[in-house]
DNA sequence: GCGCATCCGCAATAATGTAACATCAGGACA
DNA sequence: TGTCCTGATGTTACATTATTGCGGATGCGC
């Protein structure tokens, strides 16, 4: 099989991301998602195995992030066999290939919106309503390294967890009650 | 008592942290930090208790962060009656007054080098050493600020994390053992 | 089929963090 | 001084998150 070489072009600007368009379709993100995963695995030789998959899956269910023993429930209600490691196990895999990131504040896991290419997790999270939603924004990267390089310290990996209320929240917010409870 | 007003002046260009000043030292980062934090908890009435204050010396022993449970391991050679719950609410209160910072990524706590004025955390994480150093750009700030506006996303709270290797231990490496094992 | 590396099942346990309730210390105030 | 109130601490138990170790299964190249 002919190595698949990633093309996507990183720009100074971040778009919206997705988890932050409202009424998206989610169904497209997860397919979106495991049919890209499907070709990283396939052109690294990774082997995305079945529980792999599935924890991947249960990952993309929303962009919300997932704990792993809430993954762990979702598998027993399956297979029954799940115990911690199985997932602990899938996940280290999932990270390992830039499939999912971890938040480490909250202990949870999220699909990654960006894999393929390397790039330290920028995190926009609604202490509303749970979404997190990942930017892809070279400035802030690019600031991060150089502010480090000037104090000489080389970096491997950056990770920023920002709080906060996204849009929609804050116009739920702002006008009261239209549509939202 | 009145009110002590803190002039710290933010900067655009941080400086080189003490925690990457080889040969610094370190007693006085402690002193200095255990009279900030005296004069910060009496300018706001906030009570800086035996234990808290404790709590805070242990946290600045070194530029390395530390965990919670090493924290307890601490006060019991000391005191013995020392539970988790002792440490963690000491830790609240430390974090709530900005007197530490915790590091998610390790699940340990480090004490924060500019109390006084709220702030993002920027953490600069050495692999090699452990030591961690706080940057404090304002440039960051305002970098990642925007690029959330630019989504709609209204930040409440910030926190970046970087691994990578610091200058002391990235020479150390470049100039194979002059003085260092 | 054979050998090998990887993956997975399973049991136990470690590490980190919290809930709930009792007790204590210190200041406000009659 | 005594009483009341509030916040801090002690104590027990428990919840949540993550890891270790071992042995068996599976898939892949030869």
């Amino acid at each position: 099989m002919k190595a698949v070489v990633m093309t996507v072009k990183p720009r100074k600007t971040a778009p919206i991301p997705v988890a932050l368009r409202a009424g998206h379709d989610h169904d497209h993100c997860l397919a979106d998602a495991l049919s890209e995963a499907e070709a990283l695995c396939a052109a690294r030789g990774a082997r995305l195995t079945s529980i792999r998959r599935r924890v991947l899956e249960i990952v993309w269910q929303s962009h919300a992030p997932v704990g792993a023993y809430d993954i762990l429930d979702t598998l027993r209600k399956e297979s029954r066999s799940a115990q911690p490691p199985t997932v602990y196990r899938a996940l280290d895999f999932l990270l390992a290939q830039g499939l999912v990131h971890r938040i480490t504040s909250l202990n949870a896991y999220i699909g990654c919106t960006t894999p393929g290419r390397t790039h330290g997790a920028q995190m926009l999270i609604c202490e509303r309503c749970g979404t997190v939603a990942e930017l892809d924004d070279l400035l802030i990267g690019d600031t991060v390294t150089s502010a480090a390089r000037a104090v000489g310290f080389r970096i491997t990996n950056q990770a920023l967890e920002v709080v906060g209320v996204c849009r929609d929240c804050a116009q739920a917010a702002s006008q009261p009650r239209k549509r939202r409870a």
